[in-house]
DNA sequence: TATGATTTTTAGATAAGTCTAAATTTATTT
DNA sequence: AAATAAATTTAGACTTATCTAAAAATCATA
C-alpha cells in the first residue's frame, strides 16, 4: 500500500495536522487533495484498515507513526528535489512546486540519499522549510514571524509560511531573499504594517506579508 | 492521452518496432510490457482511436508520427535521466535502467531541457545508445557489433545491444568500457568467438559477447 | 434542548487498466 | 485443401480511485 494516491492522503493529513489540534477532518483533506469528502471517506477506511491512519468515524483523523513515517518521507523526497531543481536546474523558487510534486513519488531510498549527498546535505528547502533527514526527523527552526517583531528588533529571514507564487514573486518584486537581514523600523498600529529596512532599502510591509515572512531574530 | 501507460505501451511499441520489419505484434508487446494478449488487444484499440498507432485487428501495430514523437520523447528523458544517474549520481551502468523508468514518465519538457543543459547536452547515454534531441531526431552512429569485426581490425567500444545488468555486470568484470580501443588478434572458427586487445590485456570473448558490443571501427 | 445547518458517511455508478476463459482469425502442416 | 496449432480478440469480471445523491451523525443556536 504505497501508490501515488496514498501518498498524497498522507502528505495531505500530515500537514493539515500541523495547523490544528486534534484529528483532521474529511473536509480538509477533501479540499487539500482537491477531491469530494465521500472520496476522502471511502480512502481513509483503506488508510486505516493498513494502518497508517487512526480513523474513527464522523471523528477525523491523525496519522499512526507508520503513516507519519512515510508522510516525511515524502516530504523529504520533496524539498530535497526542489533544492536540485533550483540550485542545479537554475529553476526559480516559485517554479518548483509542481515539478516536486511528481519527483516526490520516485520510490528509491537509495536515489534519494545520493540525491542529498550530491547537493551537500541541505537542511532546508528553498523555501526555508526544513528537510527531514532519512530516520525521518525534522530539524524545528527559532524563527518566528516578522508580525512577532517589535521596533528595533533584527531578524534574518529564514522562510515563508505561504509558498504560493503570488507571494514569492511578491518577494522577488521586493528582492527579499532567504538569509536577508531587515530591522524594524516602525509599526503602525492602524494597519500592522511594519516599515523594515532591508537591503540596505527602507520599505513597508503589509500585515498580511508580515504574517508569511519567518525571521531568525538575534538572541 | 499520455498516461504512464500509454508512454509504457508506445515505448514497448517503439523498441519491438526497431527489430522487426512490418507490424509489431501483440504477444510482442505483452511480452515485452509483462501483460497479457488481451489487455494488449483492448489497449490497442483505445491508441487507435487516439491515433498514435496505425491498427486493423490480427494484422499487427506500427506507430504513427504522433505516437513516434511521444515515444522518442520518452526515450529521451530516459536516456538523459540514465546519464543524471552515472554522471552525477555515481551509479553504476548496470543500475538505473528501472529508476529511469520512473523518471521518465514525469511530464515537463522545461525540466528535461533544462537536465539536458545541466548535463552539457550528452548525446549517448551510459550504456552508448543515443539520446533524441528535442524536436525527436536521434544520431545513428556508425558502429558494427564486435561480430564483424575481422582479425587485425580495430575497434573503439560504443555501446552495448544487451543492457541487462548481467552483461553489464560482465563487462565491469572484464573492465571493458566505452571508449575503450580493442584490436582482434584472432577469432575462432569453431564457436565464433574472439581473442582481442584491450586496455593492455588479452582475452577471449564468446560470441554471444561480441554480438552484444557495439564498436566504431577505423575508416 | 430541540431543530436546522453542516459535516460525514453510505450507496450506487463510472473510467482505466488488468485478468481468465472462450471465441475467432490467421498460420502451418500433413 | 482440410485440419490442427498458434495468435488474437471478445466477453465478462475485478480493482482502484473517483463521482453524485441520499442518508446519517454531529454541531450550533434560537
Amino acid at each position: 500500500m504505497a501508490s501515488f494516491t496514498v501518498e498524497n492522503y498522507l502528505k495531505a493529513i500530515y500537514g493539515l495536522s500541523q495547523k490544528v489540534t486534534g484529528g483532521v477532518s474529511t473536509n480538509a483533506i477533501a479540499e487539500s487533495i482537491g477531491t469530494k469528502a465521500a472520496t476522502v471517506s471511502d480512502m481513509l477506511k483503506k488508510l486505516s484498515a493498513n494502518k497508517l491512519i487512526n480513523y474513527k468515524k464522523y471523528q477525523g483523523t491523525t496519522l499512526t507513526s507508520k503513516g507519519r513515517s512515510m508522510a516525511l518521507n515524502i516530504i523529504r523526497k520533496h524539498r530535497l528535489w526542489e533544492v536540485f531543481l533550483v540550485e542545479k536546474l537554475d529553476f526559480k523558487w516559485d517554479e518548483v512546486h509542481d515539478l516536486a510534486e511528481e519527483l516526490e513519488h520516485i520510490d528509491s531510498d537509495e536515489l534519494i540519499n545520493r540525491l542529498e549527498s550530491f547537493l551537500n546535505n541541505p537542511k532546508f528547502d528553498p523555501h526555508g522549510d526544513p528537510i527531514p533527514d532519512r530516520a525521518g526527523v525534522i530539524q524545528r527552526r527559532e524563527q518566528v514571524a516578522l508580525t512577532d517583531v517589535s521596533v528595533g528588533g533584527v531578524g534574518y529571514v529564514t522562510g515563508v509560511k505561504d509558498s504560493s507564487r503570488e507571494f514569492l514573486q511578491f518577494l522577488d518584486t521586493q528582492e527579499i531573499e532567504l538569509g536577508n537581514k531587515l530591522v524594524v523600523i516602525e509599526v503602525y498600529e492602524y494597519d500592522k504594517s511594519r516599515t523594515v529596512k532591508l537591503n540596505g532599502k527602507t520599505m513597508t510591509l503589509s500585515q498580511q506579508v508580515c504574517k508569511n515572512l519567518f525571521v531568525r531574530t538575534e538572541t
